[in-house]
DNA sequence: TCTTTATGACAAATATACTTTACATTTTTA
DNA sequence: TAAAAATGTAAAGTATATTTGTCATAAAGA
C-alpha cells in the first residue's frame, strides 16, 4: 500500500512531529507509515484523512502486491 | 468507529464468508469487525471499499470517543 | 419439523501496530 | 559554518489485529 502522506504534510505545512501531536500517535508512528514500515489501523487513516480534509482514498491506496 | 459493512453486505447479497473470501481473511475477522470488537488495518478497509464500490469514509466513520 | 446455512462469540496462538528511548544523518536557519 | 530542527531508523516492550478451532443459536429452506 502507497500514500500520500508527505504530499499533504506539506501542503499543510506540518512536521512528522506536528501531525503526530494533532492525531495522537508518536513521532515515529508517522514516520513509519511514511516509510511504508507498517499499516495503519483504520482509526488512524480516519483521523488523517479529517487533518488532511481528503478522503483516505486518497491518502491510501493498494498496489498490486496487497491483493 | 462505526461501520456500515452490514448495509453494504446486504446491498451485494453477500454472506460473511463470501466478503471474507472475496477480501481474503476469515468469516470471524468480518464478523469481529462488524460487531466492532476491532478496528481493521486500512488494507483492509481499503478492500473492502473496492468490493463494495464505496469510499472508506463511507464505510468507517469516527465516533467521539475515538478522538 | 428437520436440515442446512448464517451469524455471534470465545479462547489460545501468532503477527503486527504502536510506544518509548535513543542515536545518526539531513535539512534548515541564524 | 555552526547550531537547531527535522527526519530516518532500530531495539525492546506493550497492545491489539487476525487466525484457527469450536460451539451455540438464529434464520432459511426442504
Amino acid at each position: 500500500m502507497k500514500n500520500t502522506l508527505k504530499i499533504h504534510r506539506a501542503i499543510k505545512n506540518f512536521t512528522q512531529e506536528d501531525l503526530a501531536k494533532e492525531i495522537g500517535v508518536s513521532r515515529q508512528t508517522i514516520n513509519s507509515i511514511e516509510a511504508n514500515r507498517y499499516v495503519p489501523s483504520t482509526v488512524l487513516a480516519l483521523k488523517l484523512s479529517k487533518v488532511f480534509e481528503v478522503s483516505v482514498n486518497q491518502l491510501f491506496e493498494l498496489e498490486l502486491e496487497d491483493e
